[in-house]
DNA sequence: ACGGGTCAGCGACAAATGTCACAATGGTCG
DNA sequence: CGACCATTGTGACATTTGTCGCTGACCCGT
């Protein structure tokens, strides 16, 4: 299911704007949309479904940032573009997503003309600030079990679903630890009964 | 040594305004000038000194996230105050330090007439990113005795000089560990000569 | 129903970090 | 000097996480 521009609070003409210059894009869950080093060249904005954001290590290990979801466009993007440097992240559909790419000409100039523009342009990073305090939060006082399980949940939220598709080893790539250490935990997350755990799948039990 | 606001590449006029409507604060080493759930009603730009930005949780625990000096603003600053949102992080002077103080009213008006101030906006946003960034690798991908060691090279570099004045207890509460490990693991380093510890000292053996 | 591949479970152990108790050291101040 | 306090050092132990080897369960195609 598509969102069309409209709903995203701009005004009439930066919609028409947005529709002329912008390239609308598909991705298939999985699909990889940005991986470090990539030159950025446009601004993505998400219509529908979802972008898992990660940060790489030199040695290929990574960890979950956050999530972009309808309406929200990336931030890394946006100081990448303005600041002509490779991106320093990974995008991943989550889902099967739905996207507009502005070329990054538009930027600048639009924030001069469209007080929406200007509006939506400073959302994007206030939010994406606090999404990275989150994940340092994560990383810095949250002991595995936990991460995982805020993990879990937010997956869940995705889709407005209480199971979440996904094997021990991508949930443990996602939170660069082991698979086996996933599978413990979430033996003990299914011993409090908060999930119960089956085959690529995981099930959670919400109040 | 107090920086003058001319040499932050402001145009003339900018510069004037900043005098007219900014306010000179001192800190000295050690003092608090932001926390979490305070209100944050103007902006600061470092004229010279630095200033460390924690981040903490509930329970009071707290860690480092980067330094701000000369020339920087704090881009937490800037998305409280456009949003009108508490500060969600710690700032303490890690020098004595001195700042301007610029009413948040200021911000929007001159980001439309200032093509300096928008860049020194938008570079503000960008670095801070990257040092999040760089946080969040630290957190994620490095073991406490390497996360140590570039804490103190950064500290060393705020002041370059080789010394770095900070008791463990100091340096395991920005890390977000204990005064033993801290002990322990500078010892280590000692034996592979990177530094050399004394009483509230500590000297790095940089080629 | 069989076979191969992916996924999950499990026990044993290693490494990193956290915690506790206490000793030693150095600096300050009366 | 002597008393006191902050700082540092150290050993023993607990907990958390990482790693290895192996087993069994499930799924799919033939």
């Amino acid at each position: 299911m598509t969102t069309n521009i409209q709903s995203l609070h701009f005004e009439p003409k930066l919609v028409e704007e947005i529709e002329k210059v912008g390239v609308l894009k598909k991705l298939e869950m999985g699909a990889e949309l940005m991986r470090p080093g990539m030159p950025v060249r446009s601004i993505p904005i998400i219509l529908s479904g979802s972008l898992r954001i990660m940060r790489q290590d030199e040695g290929g290990k990574e960890t979950f940032l956050y999530f972009l979801t309808k309406g929200d466009t990336c931030a890394m993007s946006l100081t990448c573009c303005t600041a002509n440097r490779p991106s320093s992240v990974r995008a991943v559909a989550e889902d099967p997503t739905e996207l507009i790419l502005v070329p990054v000409e538009k930027l600048d100039y639009w924030m001069s003309i469209f007080p929406s523009w200007k509006t939506f342009v400073f959302q994007a990073y206030q939010r994406r600030f606090e999404d990275l305090l989150e994940a340092v939060d994560s990383l810095a006082f949250q002991k595995m079990d936990e991460r995982i399980w805020r993990l879990l949940k937010k997956k869940a939220a995705l889709q407005e679903k209480r199971y979440v598709y996904a094997t021990h080893q991508e949930l443990a790539d996602e939170l660069n630890t082991s698979r086996e250490v996933v599978t413990r935990l979430l033996k003990k997350l299914e011993g409090m009964d908060k999930i119960k755990t089956h085959r690529n799948r995981i099930e959670l039990m919400l109040k």
